[in-house]
DNA sequence: CTACAACTTCAAGCCAACTTGAGGTCAAGC
DNA sequence: GCTTGACCTCAAGTTGGCTTGAAGTTGTAG
């Protein structure tokens, strides 16, 4: 059994972060000790999958539906395989943002814009993300 | 040229984000005609690059930085890598996290997190994001 | 048994990123 | 040449995701 302030540590969080995310169902304590919340380890788990949400554009709200406390998620299953396909989107997204960033750092070009290298790399993007 | 709408429309904006876009300096009109902004069409890429950093969680302040509209970026080299680096770590997350959504929407387990081919995608990521 | 640090609640506050609204300007079509 | 609707400015409002503060409670070390 865990204190929020492990959980805290342990997860990156703040512990009124952690009790904002029990405010909004996201997860829970398996009881008290007083009135202290202890949680099992494997919130940890959760919260990690939570962050990853964020980190993917979920809202919390979004991210409830997905993963709640429950285990149930209540979106359709069509609906949770248009998100998978949206994050694979993001990642070709990443992957061009990540070479941008790199290139920029190393290239004395005046402005990125005109760059052709720099060019190069958007116009791979922008082709998929046509008319998105 | 382009209008403001034109621009909207092609970046999946509305003006008005356009508009605070601009008064924090990410982006500009070449001019005006009358009092509406005057756009060239390759702010449209800019545009794509300050969503692409959104979409990796930067502040648009932080994109300012390293895409500013005169194209000199203020923060230095080592950074930009140490961000590309971070977005690759992201990358590997949100292969997880779209793996993870498929597989809630096919699974059948009570609570997914008792799933044994949850836990395994699991594991993968957060020894990789171990001691972060 | 007492002190104290770590927890608790609840309301209010904060920041980023926009949106909305009121009131004004202007280019283009009739 | 007048209307109309797309634009403009500027201030205020909204939303999401927390944080902060005040005031109270409690497990643990000394």
């Amino acid at each position: 059994m865990l204190d929020i302030a492990e959980v805290a540590e342990k997860t990156g969080l703040t512990a009124s972060a952690l009790r904002y995310y029990e405010d909004l169902g996201l997860i829970e304590a398996v009881g008290r000790r007083g009135l202290r919340r202890q949680y099992e380890p494997s919130v940890i788990t959760l919260v990690g999958l939570i962050s990853m949400g964020r980190a993917a554009g979920f809202s919390l709200t979004e991210i409830g539906q997905i993963f709640g406390k429950d285990g149930k998620p209540s979106i359709p299953r069509e609906e949770l395989h248009r998100r998978a396909e949206e994050i694979d989107r993001q990642i070709r997204d990443l992957k061009t943002l990540s070479a941008l960033l790199r290139h920029v750092a190393e290239c004395a070009a005046p402005s990125h814009l005109e760059c052709p290298k720099f060019q190069k790399l958007m116009r791979v993007t922008f082709k998929q993300n046509a008319k998105r």
